[in-house]
DNA sequence: CTGAAAGCGCTAACAG
DNA sequence: CTGTTAGCGCTTTCAG
């Protein structure tokens, strides 16, 4: 006999559960019983189906299946920048928690840009995606809040939920501003530089009045001791630009530089370097979020530490409960915490 | 009148086409055709149909949508570990490129395990994928295979095509392993250190018939000129246990320490500095990749780069392209190349 | 334990 | 230009 041209199908499409049946001469409602509940099948009835499927090599087809049946084992996340470090710790923290549960992450990153963003979480939702975990850009919060009023689960993840009933799983960015500001008050640097994202992220804008109010709690004026520089991108190229920029500044230069994250404090170590500027003798840095290599730097990295992975995997805990659990909103805030390296000693 | 309620339809379901063509009093052609072809339909009836829409906040089922007409703008990658930046830089030049056709990414990783990598194939596949990329580990190319039977396009990332007309995008690997292991000889090392994956990763086999290779044909036996060590995960701690392994066994210590990947390097200079060996002076180190932070370590990194960004970039350019041009399959090959910086000086 | 039949939400003919 | 209608592949009653 003809072998059958396997996954060919009968036409060249893919073969459904009626070409299963076909095969083992069963119905197609027996063939989704062996799929889905395979032990209310009679044994060798379940043995024809089952090689039926091999010699089909058939694949569900989770359209028609969702279509029918509702649910979705899939949550969709969108970060800011999938290629920095602190946002791919926290999705593996959010993929591993998934996997016990058997969900899949479909994973994007909208590069801060609200448009790019707004195009996935439609495109989320399109697909039916049982939950939604964002680090929400500006604007993008009303999208979310819509979401949910259609039955999509959101969590936000590194943002503190403005509704008390939407949870979220974040970080005190002002305190964490503020300790690293303190540090450098306290090495006694007194002229400083805030190498900052753009304000319409709430990380750059609470890191930014953490800054701001230690400042002003030791009487200083932050119009004469703190130079802010605005990054045209929170990568490396971005803080090595905006350490050039802020050395070509009128005026004094500032001892000492805050980054608002370590990509960004890799940058400007860079420019530093390249421009033989001493760390921390001319230059005290600290960066933002303790990432693997802040510590392996030609000077290690003064940083402050959030817990990434942590956040990630409490984020989609919370997801996951959300559905078997009550619906109490939970709204998980960690401390950031300073690790002092060599860079940023005294002045 | 009652404000409808937004997106609670009329009974708490998602609100269908049917429930917007009712509203805007219209058919449900008419409303897939303003949803499709907008053109095709008189302004005034648009506009209702809008108005519709955005009054119950209807998001279109993709489900459904695929289900009757083929096609979906997704494609899935499967890397071996999202957290290395190696594996994000290839995924923002996949993510890149699939956004210029408005494509979507489904990015997983398997972590090198292959029983998970088979289960996030078959569910890019229940779910319809146009098409897949992925760094395979040993024995899911089979799975590869017979998905691409079945129709769904299937691009090798960092893996040569064992079949003509399978396209791929890979790094010469012997030879890149050859140019590292032909840097340290020609610095005067005689006993190497060889801190390598599992031989079932293509990568690690790879690299390592490089340093074979190059070991015998400078007449050296790699019996005695090389050591290697089996590291438990490729990832920093994996260096830094398998860096600390290599020098508490017995027999001559080597003078340089050639390490599968840069991330495994970053561990490995780590547990170099916290026994107070110094680098490159009592051991030379050379990594693998050139990710972002490795000319900005304590001692910068000799590394093997790779065109991360744009081996993302290409496969999945091929993928896109595989649909509407000619089918002829193209394999990439992209050269490695040697950057030499301090870790690795003369011994 | 198995079969028959309805229908999920949408698109694509085809009529009008 | 708009309406009607027939499925896409699957799950799920409901009978037998």
């Amino acid at each position: 006999m003809a072998a059958t041209q396997p996954g060919t199908g009968r036409n060249g499409k893919r073969p459904s559960v009626t070409d299963v049946a076909r095969l083992a001469g069963v119905s197609v409602g027996t063939v989704s019983n062996v799929l889905n509940r395979p032990e209310n099948v009679a044994p060798p009835t379940r043995a024809k189906v089952e090689a039926a499927i091999k010699e089909l090599s058939f694949v569900r087809n989770a359209s028609a299946r969702q279509l029918r049946s509702g649910e979705l084992n899939t949550v969709g996340a969108v970060v800011l920048d999938i290629a920095n470090p602190f946002f791919t710790e926290m999705a593996r923290g959010i993929e591993d928690r998934l996997a016990q549960d058997e969900y899949t992450l479909m994973l994007c990153s909208s590069d801060e840009n609200p448009e790019r963003e707004g195009r996935y979480l439609r495109l989320f939702e399109e697909h039916g995606v049982r939950g939604v975990i964002a680090t929400p850009s500006e604007g993008s919060l009303d999208t979310l809040l819509a979401m949910r009023e259609r039955g999509i689960d959101v969590v936000l993840l590194d943002h503190t939920s403005p509704l008390p009933d939407l949870p979220s799983v974040a970080v005190d960015d002002v305190g964490g501003g503020a300790l690293a500001t303190e540090h450098l008050l306290a090495q006694g640097h007194t002229r400083l530089a805030f190498l900052n994202g753009p304000l319409t992220l709430r990380q750059c804008a609470d890191r930014r009045d953490g800054v701001m109010q230690t400042l002003t709690a030791h009487g200083l004026d932050p119009a004469t001791s703190l130079v802010e520089i605005a990054l045209e991108a929170l990568n490396a190229d971005g803080g090595d630009d905006g350490m050039r920029r802020l050395l070509a500044a009128d005026g004094p230069t500032p001892t000492a530089t805050f980054c608002v994250n370590d990509v960004t404090a890799l940058g400007a170590l860079r420019a530093l370097r390249d421009l033989d500027i001493s760390v921390p003798g001319e230059m005290a840095v600290v960066g933002y979020d303790d990432v693997m290599f802040a510590n392996m730097l030609a000077t290690p990295l003064t940083s402050v530490r959030q817990p990434m992975y942590k956040m990630g995997w409490t984020a989609a805990d919370m997801l996951l409960r959300r559905g078997s659990e009550d619906l109490t909103a939970e709204q998980v805030e960690f401390e950031p915490e300073l690790v002092v390296r060599a860079s940023s000693g005294p002045a």
